[in-house]
DNA sequence: GAAGATTGAGGCTTCAATCTTC
DNA sequence: GAAGATTGAAGCCTCAATCTTC
């Protein structure tokens, strides 16, 4: 019986996913590895949002992946920046629809920016030549992960 | 005056960067992606931990780039798991020296056999003639990463 | 009863302040 | 005074329990 997949390749991988988290600062959700005073989930919610008319909380929630308590807190704190508003609609009563204010929308414009600008900078240090073959990859690892989920419970 | 990235290019490394992070799981640090008990940066220190004889504290956090508070509470935690030992060395008195225990290496190996699982799959699922790409990709992304480091401190 | 949303408790991380040792 | 380590406060995330609406 041959493994299709070596033990070393997945180490491999197990090591050098580890090395770009951590190098990217991607461990700590509190602020945007560009440097913007954002939490990650903040900016990401409102990319989120910029693209679309309106949303339902629980379809921000299925977006970003995160748990429906976190979204309603996250969701709080934009209000408070002023960045979104909360409102109801004819239809099903409980359902929340966000929208970008005004003030959202020129927030949403400045991260999309300084995002711009430091995976540029990311994108700079690479070898032309292999920026098609990481933006593959990284797809590829996407697809990948969605088509195997966690593992399992715990028997 | 020609930009040498696109901002198109950038906008989609942030993008399929972010889809992974969120599909893999990667914003929540209490759950290894294995799917086992054991908070990611715990496992990752033990892998550390297993791969030499022994380690300063401040050099794990080196390694780990946590700050020295996190990584100081990361050590208690193992230590009452049973799996480090702390101790003292003739020499520098403020080093604390950390090493596996017999169940400490036990549980790395338990580790990295689930996660070797973990990755595997993770590798089955993607074609192989993708896999060397992807490896390669992800180290040019942390050479990337720290090479270009986070943009500055605002003004 | 199920689905959407909120509130409470606990874990991981950072920043700041403090203590010890060089 | 600087470097290593620990302790305290605050933010983000999950899980569980609760409330509202279908």
């Amino acid at each position: 019986m041959v493994e299709l997949v070596s033990i070393d390749d997945a180490a491999a991988l197990q090591q050098r996913l580890a090395a770009f988290v951590r190098a990217f600062g991607l461990h700590q959700p509190d602020r945007t590895p560009c440097g913007e005073p954002v939490p990650v989930s903040e900016a990401y919610a409102l990319a989120e949002l910029s693209g679309v008319d309106a949303l339902t909380q629980s379809a921000l929630k299925d977006r970003l992946r995160l748990e429906k308590s976190t979204v309603s807190r996250l969701v709080t704190q934009l209000i408070n920046r002023g960045w979104v508003r909360r409102s109801k609609r004819d239809g099903d009563g409980r359902l929340v629809w966000l929208e970008l204010t005004g003030a959202g929308r020129r927030a949403a414009a400045e991260l999309s920016a300084a995002r711009a600008t430091r995976f540029g900078g990311l994108l700079a240090n690479l070898p032309p030549d292999q920026r098609p073959a990481v933006l593959a990859a990284l797809e590829s690892l996407t697809r990948a992960a969605e088509t195997s989920p966690t593992p399992a419970e715990p028997a």
